[in-house]
DNA sequence: CCTACCATTAAACGCTTGTTTCAATCGGCG
DNA sequence: CGCCGATTGAAACAAGCGTTTAATGGTAGG
């Protein structure tokens, strides 16, 4: 069945790769991908059923490596601490599989992170539940061990700053041209690795931070913006 | 033409941005929203002239005040803090306005964040343009602000920076599922204002970190994810 | 009253969408 | 060779899309 060439099944989930990435799913349809794949237009239907099957299958040969090398790196990394891994080196369990898999052509390379950007705003319900149940184990695990290496902040605290870290991870590489225009061209956000390696030291201190004043309801608080009195008082984060 | 009621033009511009906001522009089609606003089909095309003119209008309305808002804090904040404000100081003059516009139901409420969230997916190119145009102004100038207030931090950080904080202010409201399958139902991404308080400590820190490893000052880096020889050799990072 | 004019309606337009059909073609094995 | 299952090809399908048309209702001004 799947040859170790180009075979017409690979064209396919090349060619629609490139256009989810660039375009979104719901914004792409069948012709444009099997006109650029060079491939009869019943090809998909043969091959992956329907729309939606091709898109699951797009989606599945790359976010699956992901969360296997995060789980991976996960455990090698609680493994050398003895269940204990400090907050730098858990973040970067999370992060540096992107890079990996953004370097090698063969998994994808700088596209698979666009893919990933316009995943958030796929809202089929089919697509959000699959994505939501492969997320959720890799979430979970990452929630408890940040919250071990956290001890003092609260876990629903850890619950959020994961998701800005998935937030600030993601939305570079999605939106091309917010930075790119203020900028000139002066960074690339197509190269993960300079995602990753600026992201690193932001998030590290974000998640070292306390957490923010409002613990109830009631955030009462006047929006003036006028200068705070609250004291930063975490300026020790130089390691 | 435009009554102080709900008039035809003010229904469809609402169900336009409930269903945008839910499932994105490309999935939403006219006869979906002339149904939920109980109006007939050909009204859309005849106030606004076309879908696009529709999609226009329907940002458009929303985020010229979070623009005009952001731009007015900064002056505020600027004015009061002789041109000098404090890096606490720009990030909530940027961030409270979307909790302001949440907070009023005549200014889009809760719907406004996930219409903001979906908008980076939004890959028309006259959207894009648009969108871009919009935004250029407002980063322009908190660029500037925040240089200002991070002397040591070199402007091409602050810019990365600013790029995360908006990935990370946007991303939780437009996801909605991610941390609510993972917690249950402990948290409500759905209430801005919870966003934007928690989100503030978490930003702060992070522009308050020293820049990454590229740039020299601690080379230590353990890399334990596979795939990922060689550091990210940046030889060219200074540019 | 009548005439303009704006707003709304129902119906149809042409086009694109995902999907299906069915014949043609290929490759390996008896 | 002759057959057969697997794959490809061209064409058509119904359904949905954004848009347009033509007719209607309602209301203010002469």
């Amino acid at each position: 069945m799947t040859g170790l060439l180009d075979s017409t099944k690979d064209r396919i989930l090349a060619a629609a790769e490139e256009l989810f990435a660039r375009t979104g799913v719901a914004r792409t349809s069948l012709r444009a991908i099997t006109a650029l794949a060079r491939v009869n237009l019943a090809a998909v239907n043969y091959h992956f059923g329907s729309k939606d099957g091709l898109v699951e299958a797009v989606y599945k040969r790359r976010l699956e490596p992901l969360n296997r090398a995060r789980l991976r790196n996960l455990d090698r990394v609680e493994k050398a601490h003895r269940g204990n891994p400090p907050l730098e080196a858990v973040l970067e369990a999370f992060m540096s599989p992107v890079v990996a898999l953004s370097k090698d052509p063969a998994q994808g390379g700088p596209t698979v992170m666009r893919l990933l950007g316009q995943s958030h705003a796929e809202a089929e319900e089919s697509f959000r539940q699959w994505f939501s149940g492969e997320y959720r184990q890799v979430i979970t695990r990452y929630h408890a061990a940040l919250c071990r290496a956290l001890p003092e902040l609260p876990p629903e605290d850890v619950r959020w700053r994961l998701q800005f870290l998935v937030g600030a991870l993601t939305y570079p590489v999605a939106e091309r041209q917010l930075v790119e225009l203020v900028s000139g061209e002066s960074i690339n956000p197509k190269d993960v690795s300079n995602v990753v390696e600026r992201l690193l030291p932001f998030v590290v201190a974000g998640f070292r931070a306390p957490p923010g004043s409002a613990r109830g309801a009631s955030p009462r608080r006047k929006v003036k913006a006028r200068g705070k009195p609250r004291p930063a008082t975490h300026s020790r984060n130089r390691k």
